[in-house]
RNA sequence: GGACAGGUGGCAGAGUGGUCGAAUGCAGCGGUCUUGAAAACCGCCGAUGCGCAAGCAUCCGUGGGUUCGAAUCCCACCCUGUCCGCCA
């Protein structure tokens, strides 16, 4: 959600910040709007005003027994209010329309952030680690990955096409993974652990900007509720219409959640594998800030998925993504891409966005600087540390062996009970 | 799910039709005193919008309604607490 004030005083950089990212200039229209509910805002409250003035004086005149002076001024009051019910619903009207209007509109990138149309013009800032050579041709994970208890077929039949069923070995190396992550992010980074609701509000997916723009991508209850896409959406809104102290900040949270998503626009994409289902674990990371820590903040977060990928050895590259492969809310964004050598690809596992105040807008998230009476709004950045899934899915294809085991990670060998291989079982 | 009780400022807690955005206490901020601190005393101290400002408007769980006027009365809903039922 964007700043009226700001708009007001910058159309032109504001209407070159959309530009950027490919949406439509919207600074005539909402300033065109603003102007007309202003102008009836003023003329409702002045007629507030006067009723106000009148019914006090007619509460005096009545404590001084003055009936007919108070009969007068009821009569005054009457006519004054004709007008409000028509002025109500006007200003009701127009401010509703100017509140969908700014919903919809995507955040403003910032200003190192490379212009470009999709994923082509992401630039790639760094890379970590030396992807394996291999003495024979490496397997895509699903093809390697069902003899050792990656089971597509029972998932489908249980679910549907994007559900996937883990067995033995593979069940529990999800899960060492997951519990690896947490770990870390608590251990090593200072993330707080948490474990939220993944039903929530329809103000929440406001709050992070999923809705109202993409109702479809995500699942709703029967009782109107709304299954999290990710952990996100619970950890972010935690800090919903509140004051924060100064001191409090920054706020950093951890969760292992499932995400669900309908993945509604992804018809055709990644249908074969665990690269994209509709319910996967991540592990999340929220950071709540001043806005002057928010850029530092986001190195920072950045570096806590990146140590994930370093632990676990898996080579990767670091984009800065450019104006048109980035989210809804995101002012700069990370991704991480792992090596995938069954693909022979670099594939997204991690995503790390400063949001700077665009949700805690939304959300009415402040707090009160150190001394000074205004509040304002803090920044929120979220990032993947990471999405478990598709770290299942990096392991399987960097740590296959040519009798299509799979050697386990070292760190995680203790989570997993000493077991160092997954073995494939007739 | 049933019965009862209740939702007021950061917290606690008054207020049941009029000058109440709201007593009081605690917390917080500023000051006096003090070598310093504590105590004591004095003052300030909710949010949002519009406005250069003065100020005006809105907000007492949410949404409607009654009234010249609603924190206060009426209706619906949400939430919390207690007891009962049910359940992991």
């Amino acid at each position: 959600m964007h700043d009226l004030a700001f708009i007001r005083s910058h159309p032109g950089e504001f209407d070159a910040g959309l530009q950027r990212r490919g949406a439509e200039p919207a600074a005539d229209r909402i300033l065109a709007l603003d102007a007309r509910r202003r102008e009836v805002t003023t003329r409702l409250q002045e007629a507030q005003s006067r009723r106000n003035e009148a019914s006090k004086a007619i509460g005096q005149a009545m404590g001084k027994g003055d009936t007919e002076t108070a009969e007068s001024l009821k009569a005054e009051v009457a006519q004054i209010k004709q007008a409000m019910p028509a002025l109500e619903e006007e200003d009701r009207a127009l401010g509703a329309e100017l509140h969908d209007l700014l919903a919809a509109l995507p955040n403003i990138p910032a200003e190192d952030v490379p212009e470009g149309a999709d994923e082509n013009a992401n630039v790639e800032l760094s890379r970590w680690g030396t992807p394996r050579s291999f003495d024979f041709d490496p397997q895509e994970h699903a093809d390697l990955g069902p003899p050792l208890g990656l089971d597509f077929e029972t998932g489908t039949a249980l679910s549907g096409a994007r559900f996937t069923f883990l067995r033995g070995r593979m069940a529990r190396l999800h899960r060492a993974l997951g519990q690896f992550m947490l770990d870390h992010q608590t251990g090593e980074n200072g993330y707080t652990e948490c474990a939220p609701p993944l039903l929530v509000h329809e103000e929440a997916l406001f709050g992070t900007g999923q809705l109202p723009k993409f109702a479809e991508d995500n699942f709703q209850t029967t009782d109107g509720r709304w299954l999290i896409p990710t952990a996100e959406v619970s950890l972010t809104n935690a800090v919903r219409e509140q004051i924060l102290e100064d001191a409090a900040l920054p706020l950093r949270m951890t969760a292992l959640t499932q995400c669900f998503r309908s993945e509604a626009g992804a018809a055709g994409r990644d249908t074969r594998g665990f690269i994209r289902q509709h319910q996967f674990e991540k592990v999340e990371l929220v950071s709540v800030t001043r806005p002057e820590d928010s850029a530092a903040e986001h190195e920072r977060m950045t570096q806590a998925a990146e140590g994930v990928l370093q632990a676990l050895d898996l080579p990767y590259r670091k984009m800065l993504l450019c104006t048109g492969d980035m989210g809804f809310t995101a002012q700069r964004t990370y991704d991480l891409e792992v090596w995938l050598p069954g693909q022979g690809a670099y594939r997204e596992i991690s995503s790390c966005s400063n949001c700077g105040d665009f949700q805690a807008r939304r959300m009415a998230a402040r707090y009160r600087p150190d001394g000074e009476k205004k509040t304002r709004f803090v920044h929120t950045l979220n990032g993947s540390g990471l999405a478990v899934g598709r770290t299942l899915v990096a392991v399987l294809e960097n740590y296959q062996q040519a009798d299509g085991s799979v050697a386990v990670p070292e760190v995680l060998v203790p989570y997993m009970g000493g077991v160092t291989r997954l073995e494939p079982q007739p």
